[in-house]
DNA sequence: CACTTGACCTGTCCGC
DNA sequence: TGCGGACAGGTCAAGT
């Protein structure tokens, strides 16, 4: 499920392929995850030519020529594959070879960029994912990003502002503010277990109860955590794969993320899982003690 | 107001 | 083998 580490490597790759490339045509079904409207799409979309892609929290923002920009979430099931139409003939029929996507378009597919040499597919099973067409002045206005929280690998994000904005939630569990993407941006289910493993902090633990030492703490693991996993290509548990239709390694390094039942590689005691703000948990139960409240 | 839970979706897995 | 139901989790809306 794609967090900051996953749509990091998303926009890596696409910032290596998509420059410089202009939108011949495009389809998409499916108007609820693509509303723009139609005219839009034909005098902003058709024709532009591709400048630059950001993120921003989970969202990829690929920036174009005629000042609007494309927004991408993938949410849960979404993934960003690009075909070049090369592909065929190197690889003969069928999908590349080092692609663990099938031929393309698929049931999954919604939206489809046509490049002329190339095709950029957007996938998404579960269509909890959408794509938006938006003036790119207009980026900062919108709700998502007015409320959404500083980018935790950014250089300025020190354990102080992460402590501060987290005090503000003093009641709430710890796993519950960190999910929140209006405190910090991009972490998601898989990032939180791993760094309150890390800083040994027990998901449930109220913020207020938690020492300012563990806290820094947490906010140094949190950055490991990120980057570690931005290395080794995000973290593939079902649908999640990079622009070539590759998955990624990371975890085949997380501690106890879906390990429940394995012995924690610290101390041997028997992962578990639970549920904390609504979501699967994984802990050693004895390096992250159960809180007293 | 602060915080938690349910809805949105569909594919997969488990038990009967 | 088929079928019902639980589950997966990012985000927003609705509920407590």
């Amino acid at each position: 499920m794609p967090e900051l580490p996953e749509v990091e490597t998303v926009r890596i790759g696409l910032a290596e392929l998509l420059p410089g490339k202009i939108i011949k045509s495009e389809w998409h079904d499916w108007p609820k995850g693509f509303p723009n409207a139609d005219s839009d799409v034909q005098q902003f979309l058709i024709g532009a030519k591709i400048l630059e892609v950001k993120r921003r929290a989970k969202v990829l923002i690929i920036e174009l020529s005629t000042k609007y920009s494309l927004l991408v979430h993938l949410k849960m099931t979404g993934q960003l594959v690009f075909r070049s139409n090369d592909d065929k003939k190197r690889f003969g029929a069928g999908h590349p070879s080092h692609s663990l996507v099938g031929d393309l378009p698929d049931k999954s597919t919604r939206v489809i960029l046509d490049f002329g040499d190339s095709k950029l597919f957007f996938n998404d099973q579960r269509k909890f994912g959408w794509i938006r067409l938006v003036p790119t002045a207009e980026i900062p206005n919108i709700d998502f990003f007015k409320k959404i929280g500083p980018e935790p690998l950014a250089d300025d994000f020190k354990a102080k502002d992460f402590i501060e904005r987290l005090s503000k939630r003093p009641n709430s569990s710890i796993k519950a503010v960190l999910l929140d993407q209006s405190v910090i941006a991009g972490v998601g289910n898989i990032y939180a277990d791993e760094s309150l493993f890390a800083a040994k902090i027990h998901p449930l633990s109220k913020v207020q109860n938690i020492s300012k030492a563990k806290l820094i703490k947490l906010h140094e693991e949190l950055i490991k955590v990120l980057k570690l996993s931005i290395e080794k290509g995000g973290s593939s548990d079902r649908n999640y794969v990079d622009v070539q239709g590759r998955r990624g390694s990371y975890l085949g390094f997380a501690q106890v993320f879906r390990k429940n039942g394995q012995p924690c590689p610290r101390c041997g005691t028997i992962i578990e899982k639970i549920r904390v703000a609504g979501r699967g948990t994984h802990i050693c139960p004895h390096c992250q003690p159960k809180p007293k409240v």
